[in-house]
DNA sequence: TCTGGGGTCCTAGGACCC
DNA sequence: TCTGGGGTCCTAGGACCC
């Protein structure tokens, strides 16, 4: 009996970090800035008390566009693009390194806001959450506008909260009228604004996806709607046919989940250049070891033991592989967790350049629940070997 | 101009057990 | 001389999300 209506919002904030940037340096308002690239590229302050800011065409390196203005954006510069793409589109656009610290600041603080109004939040990252609002009295709209002026008083920021009867529908939702959009969705409003939507607007239709159903006609979620069954699961198998053709009609049952414990904690790097197994072996040595303290220490700071232990590698051909193995007992040790890493690294090639190298810990459970960990030294020994 | 880092979930085969 | 079948764990890879 999941049947009884629900009122379901997400609340995205607009343009996040960029905000947060230019509420600290509010002479960028209006300008193209795209954050991004890594620690490097903090702005200088010079003796007049005036900031100078790095360009985009001054960066060289590998990192990927975080995010960007929406001014950037009008330039092309869109998240996950290379950034030495995003300069050859906006050289002069204003460049500044990611601070994170700085973002989960201002993310306790409009989650903490939420919380005056219900406990019914789910976590959906840094800057989004879903809020059940259905035992709420009152408007949805109503609500939706009280809780935005919560957010904006909180931090200064604005955000764009979609209701509807479902998680699916309030996160299409949610985009379509930002920034600072308010947007309440109920069935009857599918066929008028969703269908028309490009499939990949869809939470869990992603590039692979959306290309498969294009090469079958299928371009936006009306198309989808009007897809013969048998053809889709001919394509994409039962299970996630099935779960198109629900998504299609707007109809989701997924519960809004309030508590939820970590599956697995990792640590991963790329290297400014490739690195070579045998003549850069020292290097991927420190780098190696220094990832499986840093794993642990999360561990250890957040209170869990793991596992399995694996290990990603990513060639320079950009081919990943990985590998794991599942110990006899749980850990959160460091010299543990890279002798099993170290026995992972002995199952796999080791014949080209490394573009990166992660560490992962899976498999979670609360410490509080194991017997106390021994701790062991961590070895000084080269765990990169040559494959001769 | 090549493509970050931290996650979750799903699939699928093989081992192993009953 | 004849290969059933379900459940669970482990491992590897991949899609997807923020």
């Amino acid at each position: 009996m999941s049947s009884a209506d629900r009122r379901i919002a997400h609340l995205d904030m607009d343009a996040f970090y960029a905000s947060v940037e230019l509420l600290r340096y509010p002479e960028l308002r209006g300008k193209a800035v795209v954050i991004g690239g890594g620690r490097n590229g903090a702005p200088q302050t010079l003796e007049d008390g005036s900031r100078r800011f790095a360009k985009l065409r001054d960066y060289a390196g590998r990192g990927v566009v975080t995010t960007s203005t929406y001014e950037a954006r009008a330039l092309g510069v869109f998240s996950a693009m290379g950034m030495m793409k995003a300069a050859v589109l906006a050289p002069d656009a204003i460049l500044l390194p990611t601070d994170f610290d700085s973002y989960r600041h201002y993310s306790r603080l409009f989650k903490a806001a939420v919380a005056t109004f219900t406990d019914r939040i789910e976590d959906r990252g840094i800057d989004e959450i879903y809020i059940d609002l259905t035992e709420l009295p009152g408007d949805a709209r109503d609500i939706a506008a009280r809780i935005k002026q919560a957010v904006n008083q909180a931090t200064g920021l604005t955000c764009s909260i979609c209701v509807a009867p479902n998680k699916l529908l309030a996160k299409i939702g949610s985009e379509l009228d930002k920034p600072d959009g308010l947007t309440i969705l109920t069935p009857a409003d599918v066929p008028l604004r969703v269908w028309p939507l490009p499939v990949r607007k869809v939470n869990g239709i992603g590039p692979k996806a959306a290309e498969k159903l294009t090469a079958l006609g299928i371009a936006t979620v009306g198309d989808l709607a009007a897809a013969d069954a048998g053809l889709l699961q001919d394509h994409f198998g039962r299970s996630y046919s099935a779960w198109l053709m629900q998504i299609a009609q707007g109809h989701d049952e997924r519960p809004v989940v309030v508590e939820s414990e970590p599956k697995s904690m990792s640590r991963e790097t790329t290297f400014e250049r490739d690195l070579h197994p045998r003549h850069d072996r020292p290097a991927l040595s420190s780098s190696f070891t220094g990832l499986c303290m840093r794993v642990a220490e999360d561990l250890v700071r957040k209170g869990y033991v793991g596992k399995t232990v694996g290990i990603k590698l990513r060639y320079d051909d950009f081919r990943t592989v990985t590998r794991d193995l599942t110990l006899d007992t749980p850990t959160a040790d460091a010299a543990e967790i890279r002798r099993a890493a170290t026995e992972c690294l002995r199952r796999v090639e080791l014949n080209r350049k490394l573009r990166l190298l992660g560490v992962r810990v899976s498999a979670l459970t609360r410490a509080s629940e194991q017997a106390p960990q021994r701790r062991l030294p961590v070895q000084a020994d080269l765990p990169f070997t040559s494959d001769e």
